[in-house]
DNA sequence: TTGTAGGCGTTATCAT
DNA sequence: ATGATAACGCCTACAA
């Protein structure tokens, strides 16, 4: 049996009794058919359930209109949040979204962008905070020979590629001064992966703030998570905990390691904020679900990823893009943790 | 300047000085060729950079090695459990995932059917408890005309129709159970959509098992919630509580009204779980993280995803599929919540 | 207003 | 072991 999707502009002409140039215009060009002709047409088309193939389009047109997004994981509110935004604003654009997991292996991702590449993707969206090392900025330039990239929460500079950033130097400021002017002067950080453009930024604004306040930032009250989740922050804060440093406030790189140090706190009967003030960054919806819930940071996760597909509208416009590089402002959201 | 994607299997050939057949059996069937020519192919294609054109494979192969996946929405754990396990999955597979969120939206559900079937997408997976009406199955069985469809946490039948579900009438029992050994007779249930698949199912058990108990499933205790997370259990337990409605336990009939839920009884200063034990259903990772720690039915929401995939690779084994309809087992996980 | 024919980049068939 | 050539389904000059 035919499948409808085997159904084919020739199937239309023939049964329409016309050219296939003429279905193709009933598709493309509506107006340039004379009305009675376009009717026939877009009858049989919705008889016989027609449907363009659109790897044939995209073949002849060299566009297939998907973008292809990679993300460390979308099991993971902060990626879920920006890629719903990526998604809804790229389909009313008519963009359709292909997705690749690295679990930040830069292996993987390397393989994603093989696979975008080799399935014609109009742009690739490398989205989420980045390690700064060479191979992976090999891959960014590598995938920028081919299509336009956009950087969500990186910035990197290069001919065909684009950076929406949130202004991390600045959310942090807003964070740790907050807690200075709460009478908070040691605070502990809890890093994320070190080696990350955001984890970079923040602690050296944290540093700064403080520098100016007439503090030091104390390395004993800075701790690397293993991993920039819950069961990161709660180990990192544990050890902390362990080794009795002292401290009043925990300012964390991101909710999911705030959470966890929440968990922590709680597990050793520290009450918060009463006894330790936590602040988290990013403001994924999570922090109104913990308790107490969470102060942190927002960036407006969606706002990056609408952002960055708006640049690759831009970019195809051809009307050539000033600046590639677009900051988004930060605000604090104090809650119940501090 | 050419583009490296603009590299085609034409210009491998001139350098390597053979014909396309031979670079595409380079690609394909390696072992067809002379190992000297494959070396010197090899060699070209590395030096230029050149990856195969996957619209033109898939035109002539009809196939593309893309699924598309329909789900709500990503920002929501539990889909994006799911979708993190077909992702994970099929791309060891070999394949890619396109993704198409609905909202609930069966309007933007049939433009995404569309558009995927317009990709070639070589299967359709619909993710999650779907409402149960015409027009909702319409959709599934138009694009089962064309590809192969796999439901994940639901199901239907149909002859290129997979289905995989968790069995939530047990599922449900396993939790009410509990409930009732703990002493609870007056039970309060939140539903979701009153009309999705699942939520008939679970409120059908809950009266089965209650019934058998020698108890009534009391309408007044009953509510269905505006929308299933957070914010529509809040509301819905908001209400139960504000026309004083007695109860000592909920069973909410996904974990983010279960949380929503929580909120609110804490708002009203019911203690968790002395004054008022709660339930939820999925074992989303988020049940760890709020507090009081959530008691749930888990139902492997990955197991799900991935054994709908796995329902893809069978089908186009050719080998004929006996069982089209894959259930798995549910289990309780008892935490701080009662 | 409509049709003919060439090309998009690949694989597969049939020769050689 | 390798090559020429016809599909695959569509779009788009160019012709009529």
């Amino acid at each position: 049996m035919k499948l409808e999707k085997d159904i084919n502009i020739y199937d239309v002409a023939r049964l329409a009794g016309v050219s296939i140039t003429t279905v193709s215009r009933a598709i493309n060009r509506p107006n340039m058919l004379k009305p009675d002709t376009l009717e026939k047409v877009y009858e049989v088309m919705k008889e016989i359930n027609y449907t363009p193939n659109a790897l044939a389009q995209g073949l002849v047109l060299k566009s297939t209109k998907t973008i292809g997004v990679i993300i460390a994981n979308i099991n993971n509110p902060f990626y879920g949040e920006m890629v719903k935004a990526i998604e809804v604003t790229a389909s009313k654009e008519g963009y359709t979204i292909i997705l690749g997991n690295t679990d930040n292996d830069i292996s993987k991702e390397e393989k994603y962008i093989n696979m975008f590449l080799k399935k014609q993707v109009d742009a690739i969206i490398f989205a989420g905070g980045r390690r700064i090392d060479e191979k992976s900025n090999d891959n960014i330039f590598r995938a920028s020979r081919s299509v336009p990239v956009i950087l969500a929460n990186h910035k990197l500079d290069g001919d065909n590629i684009y950076s929406v950033i949130a202004d991390e130097e600045e959310g942090t400021k807003l964070a740790v001064s907050y807690l200075l002017e709460r009478g908070h002067k040691r605070i502990a950080y809890i890093n994320g992966y070190k080696d990350s453009y955001p984890s970079i930024v923040k602690r050296e604004s944290m540093i700064s703030v403080l520098d100016k306040a007439g503090l030091n930032f104390s390395e004993e009250l800075e701790i690397s998570a293993e991993s920039d989740d819950v069961k990161g922050g709660f180990d990192a804060c544990m050890e902390l905990l362990e080794k009795k440093a002292a401290f009043t406030a925990v300012f964390a790189a991101n909710d999911l390691m705030a959470i966890g140090a929440i968990k922590a706190l709680q597990k050793k009967g520290v009450r918060i904020p009463e006894d330790v003030a936590v602040v988290g960054y990013d403001n994924i919806y999570l922090c109104s679900y913990v308790t107490p819930e969470l102060t942190s940071v927002t960036q407006n996760i969606s706002e990056l990823g609408i952002q960055a597909v708006n640049f690759i509208i831009k970019h195809f416009d051809k009307k050539p893009v000033k600046n590639r590089l677009k900051c988004l402002k930060p605000k604090l959201v104090v809650r119940k943790s501090c």
